[in-house]
DNA sequence: CTATTGAATACGTGTGACCTTTGGGGTTGA
DNA sequence: TCAACCCCAAAGGTCACACGTATTCAATAG
């Protein structure tokens, strides 16, 4: 077998969003491409010129293209003739892309992206959790209860990366037995958002234990087929988020 | 080839009629594999190939290629050396791109997603009218207002267009004025659900009194600071929402 | 039966040319 | 003065062709 190269870039920590995609030379291109133009550096308005574009990343004109496309189909830039390729105001931005989401976590305004998907977790989980309540298969109940005692195990001594996984694991779970596609698929952003705390806000205690608590309730009232609980459960552990974000990164 | 556009097939009779905007030849390649991705015509795992592509659309490779890029982005397919073009399962697919809404709006799975959004609507938009209470500008108070009395003046009269104008300004006012970029991006998706709605569901009557008073209500309440009361009501016209959802869709 | 090796294959990339659109500036005329 | 008009250069859009390269599959040797 030949030498596979990939591994090669270290960091891999919990799966799933932060694979790092730079299959072929236009994702290279985007590699350093998004996230300068989400982290801002380049003003809406700003022209960037295919052929210009190619010549400082050593490409072809066609890696170029390619590259623009996927910006453009991510309304991060627009390429109209005989002007170029321009960057548009944020406001127009993909932002539930999930290399968006990426490349914003890694960039300059984390802290406002991290508040961001915060509120929308506040929104989503217990909703989501309500309608698990409602619709988990028993493969689904066990596996969100396992997961939950999986944190319980990890929640001492120190085994902050271990309970991160569980956390995460936990979550995906609920997302996923809400049997709603919309709600799945923040599955990714929520392990981004637990994954970015745990290793920015330097957690070096122990997670604390009514949160542990709380998410044993969780699986508890799922389990018992308690929509309202689960909810209203769900909800306290989005705002104990939301209350410690406002207290680490005020 | 010198004369490549409409040379002896013909077949671009509707060219002003289906002049839909998409920019490009890579464009007109999207607007047809897109749609037919999303209504399931190519099941996961169905192997396309980027030649036979560019055959079937009558464009060169480059061309091909950029459009599977741009699907590529989208988590609709994956591109892998060797074996071809990769049509992916649903549940890796960007539900949130815009553009993936669209195209399963309009094709067959439209009542699924109808259901999916409406059910994201029911989490995203109490909470959306809770941070609007508290912290929308006097004169993001006044434009809801407005539109809230635009409902109003329509709500008779088998204006149902003008209604549905004023009903998605105003849904749209309170998810930007919460304040949160995630759920201001969501307003497209709100104003594709109701007009799907509208266009759908055949509204032979008019809009039903209460919900227009619920609007209203909701308007009074982010004006008066009351987050609680803002949301309460938020979360009854969602209910009705997904109320009428299944009464008209079983 | 397993492991190695080789070839066929389909995407990946680069190049150079030409086409098409479009924005701007200069010209004309009322 | 100002409007409408026209022309042209600029930039992306498209294309065909060539070669690179990873990957799969099957034939082969151990």
């Amino acid at each position: 077998m030949t030498s596979q190269d990939e591994g090669a870039d270290g960091s891999e920590q919990g799966r799933g969003a932060a694979r790092t995609r730079e299959r072929g030379l236009h994702g290279r291109v985007l590699a350093s491409l998004g996230p300068a133009i989400t982290a801002g550096e380049y003003p809406p308005g700003t022209v960037l010129l295919t052929e210009e574009l190619a010549a400082r990343y050593e490409v072809s004109r066609t890696v170029a293209r390619e590259a623009v496309r996927v910006l453009e189909s991510m309304h991060l830039v627009e390429s109209r003739r005989r002007v170029g390729v321009t960057v548009l105001p944020a406001e127009q931005w993909n932002v539930y892309d999930p290399q968006v989401i990426t490349w914003r976590l890694a960039g300059a305004d984390r802290g406002r992206q991290l508040r961001s998907l915060t509120v929308l977790r506040s929104a989503v989980e217990p909703v989501a959790a309500r309608l698990a309540a409602e619709q988990a298969t028993p493969e689904e109940c066990a596996a969100l209860t396992e997961h939950a005692l999986g944190m319980v195990a990890t929640s001492r001594g120190g085994q902050l990366d271990n309970y991160l996984v569980h956390d995460i694991d936990f979550h995906r779970a609920v997302l996923r037995a809400s049997r709603n596609e919309m709600f799945a698929r923040l599955g990714d952003v929520v392990a981004a958002v637990l994954t970015g705390r745990t290793q920015h806000d330097v957690m070096f205690s122990d997670p604390r234990q009514e949160a542990v608590t709380l998410h044993v309730q969780v699986a508890e009232a799922v389990r018992e087929r308690d929509g309202a609980r689960a909810e209203r459960i769900m909800r306290t552990i989005t705002e104990d988020a939301m209350a410690e974000l406002d207290v680490l990164a005020p």
